[in-house]
DNA sequence: ATTACTAGGTTGCGAGTAG
DNA sequence: TCTACTCGCAACCTAGTAA
């Protein structure tokens, strides 16, 4: 499973976007005949600035470089080519969604959304945004918040901008459109709904909530501590 | 399918590592409650410089930051995703294989490869790290280079150095162990054999070579023309 | 045409430290 | 404790130009 990470990332050069350019250019395996004009051109620096770097590449042996009067000759080095799979690699465990459905137990939770969704500076928003006028209540799931954002990868993240009253600031939420259904149930209707996130959730924090134009509760026939299978939409 | 891009890449900021460093421990949608110290010391830079970049990250509007006696609140900026996502989808290209085998056709070729196959430097090499001794004539392929770059980075890259003579000087060449059959053709005998790419091959260049421990002409009872499949070993 | 050296200006870095 | 300002020093950049 794609997985973030826990250990900490250094990088030994910060020449990686340079290497990637060069990589688009010449292919992992192959030579790219050229001058450190057309480079300066493209990346929007200084012909000299290009010479300097390519040498500093080639001395830290991440490519190999045949400079002469007539341009440059550029490959990967065996250490660039290992150094930017390593980079491809860390940012494919941040993108790469293998979880195609969420199974996540409702908690009792207080309802807080309840609250939140009887203030018309968001129903407003849901409605725009959304499509839909919520039910005002959620269902609380208890959830790996890290699961959540792999899954959530594939989906369109809708922004629903929060808001100031005389008493209190209501913070901003990221939302999802999926389909929710009950498990071991019956009932497997699938049931179009949306994913709430605040805008401050914690990157270890455990609950997100659903929305949807009617009672989940209700039409799914959920009991406490059910689970529910969400999809996306 | 995968290809590599024909245009420019400008890279509007410097700061792609930082992004990514900060997305694995944010997730790309949630908070990250730390402190500049924490930062500075994993990316090995001065709590200073750390405070600095962030707040350069937010003025960029990429990252979405709240700092405060007790600490810094990140969270990346829809502008930060995006531009993250789009340098993981440049990456993608480059190293996503979806090509499983090579179909190409042989060309009559003047059979370069077997001068090159008779000098004992080569073939002590081939011997050592192919496991086999090479027969002397090589297969000429034509090919789309870059659909081959696509079709070995599954392949292990094995490097067989140059060497020089008092009358001139042989370069390096890759090696990747394939295997090969005739198509078209009711011998479909897989025969383990090696995918050769002089170091110098330019990125638009369209020939590489197949070396085997016996005549594949005779072996795969091929004709002039006749395409061949190639997979990796 | 090229690459790349030199020189001088600019930006970035981090120790000290304020808030 | 934190963040982040000041400022001296180092690293980086590019215009001019040599080769």
């Amino acid at each position: 499973m794609a997985q973030i990470s826990e250990t900490a990332i250094r990088f030994p050069e910060e020449d990686i976007n340079l290497l990637a350019y060069l990589t688009q250019k010449s292919g992992l395996f192959n030579v790219w005949n050229t001058n450190t004009s057309i480079i300066a051109n493209d990346l929007g620096i200084s012909q000299q600035s290009v010479s300097r770097v390519l040498r500093e590449l080639e001395n830290a042996k991440l490519i190999i470089r045949e400079a002469s009067t007539s341009g440059v000759k550029i490959s990967l080095a065996d250490n660039g080519r290992n150094a930017l799979k390593k980079h491809y690699e860390l940012l494919r465990n941040v993108f790469s969604s293998d979880i195609k459905s969420l199974s996540c137990k409702i908690t009792s939770g207080l309802g807080e959304g309840r609250y939140y969704m009887s203030f018309s500076q968001y129903k407003k928003q849901f409605i725009e945004k959304l499509g839909f006028e919520p039910f005002e209540g959620t269902l609380n799931l208890e959830v790996d918040i890290a699961k959540v954002n792999n899954f959530l990868l594939n989906g369109v993240c809708i922004n629903i901008n929060g808001f100031e009253t005389k008493e209190r600031t209501f913070g901003g939420l990221k939302a999802f459109n999926v389909k929710v259904s009950a498990k071991n149930n019956k009932n497997n209707k699938k049931i179009n709904a949306a994913l709430i996130m605040p805008d401050r959730t914690h990157h270890d924090k455990n609950v997100v909530e659903i929305i949807a134009n009617k009672n989940l509760r209700n039409k799914l026939k959920l009991k406490d501590n059910q689970e529910i299978e969400i999809t996306l939409d």
